[in-house]
DNA sequence: TGCTTACTCTATTAAATCGATAGGGTAATA
DNA sequence: TATTACCCTATCGATTTAATAGAGTAAGCA
């Protein structure tokens, strides 16, 4: 399932790739735009600035603001920050891999095998899409 | 993150998948197999047998068994069993629809635009397999 | 300078889920 | 009829999630 720190971190991003330029924009707009929790959306994009997806400009006019063009953002980077391992299980994680204590030979693992399929094709559709192709 | 139960139950399917005919397995011969937690298994190969994959008989020589051919059990079936829905949002599940309460239009939902790509894509896997595709 | 705005950070909490365990009940078979 | 092994309920600690509260700090402007 996916967490709504990820759904609304998406959100936001796609929110911000909507505006023009480099403006600013403050989280309770952003908030009140996508029906979020300012509070929480606050954490989140402090998460975003320290990946270095968003930049943040304090005091009056401040706000957060996209750093890089929409489609320069991929959503492999996105997704691994906001949800963390793309794949199922960590042990086919490419970036996050972990050995299963429990699982003696992993080239023999029948949930191995069929984990591996589920996270290239997961990478696929990540790969293939930009902050720029979530905009309507 | 897949659950330990799906794991196990995955895992244990594809052992009984390997036995011959259809000779009831003990419980504690598929846990001591797989490195897995009795009890919790017990209640794992419960569901499975609640929804038709697995046949029980008790007694002395009990166990459970495959009641259908390994070929004949789409990856689909057993993770929808195990995992529940496929769809990382319920707005893109096919067997477990919902509407989200916070987003106004699905249409033009970045989530949802992404989330569609990705259940297509793992759907496509799971159609493509078959328990008999994960015994070694 | 001093005030306001708006980001920054820490801590707390309620709820839900997960994985595991315990213990007794019940049906089938030798 | 005794044993085996499935069947079911309840509980529990740990972890994670989502949300909230509140105080701190930097930047801009009069």
């Amino acid at each position: 399932m996916l967490s709504k720190k990820t759904k609304y971190g998406l959100k936001a991003l796609t929110f911000l790739a909507t505006q023009e330029g480099r403006v600013p924009v403050q989280i309770s707009e952003i908030a009140k735009h996508e029906n979020i929790s300012q509070k929480f959306l606050e954490s989140i994009l402090l998460t975003l600035r320290k990946t270095g997806l968003l930049g943040s400009k304090k005091g009056k006019g401040g706000g957060y603001y996209l750093i890089k063009d929409p489609k320069d953002i991929p959503m492999t980077t996105v997704m691994r920050v906001l949800e963390g391992p793309i794949a199922m299980v960590p042990c086919v994680s490419l970036n996050f891999y972990e050995k299963c204590a429990d699982c003696p030979d992993e080239a023999r693992c029948s949930v191995h095998k069929l984990m591996l399929q589920v996270r290239d094709s997961t990478l696929d559709v990540f790969r293939n899409n930009t902050l720029a192709d979530l905009v309507p």
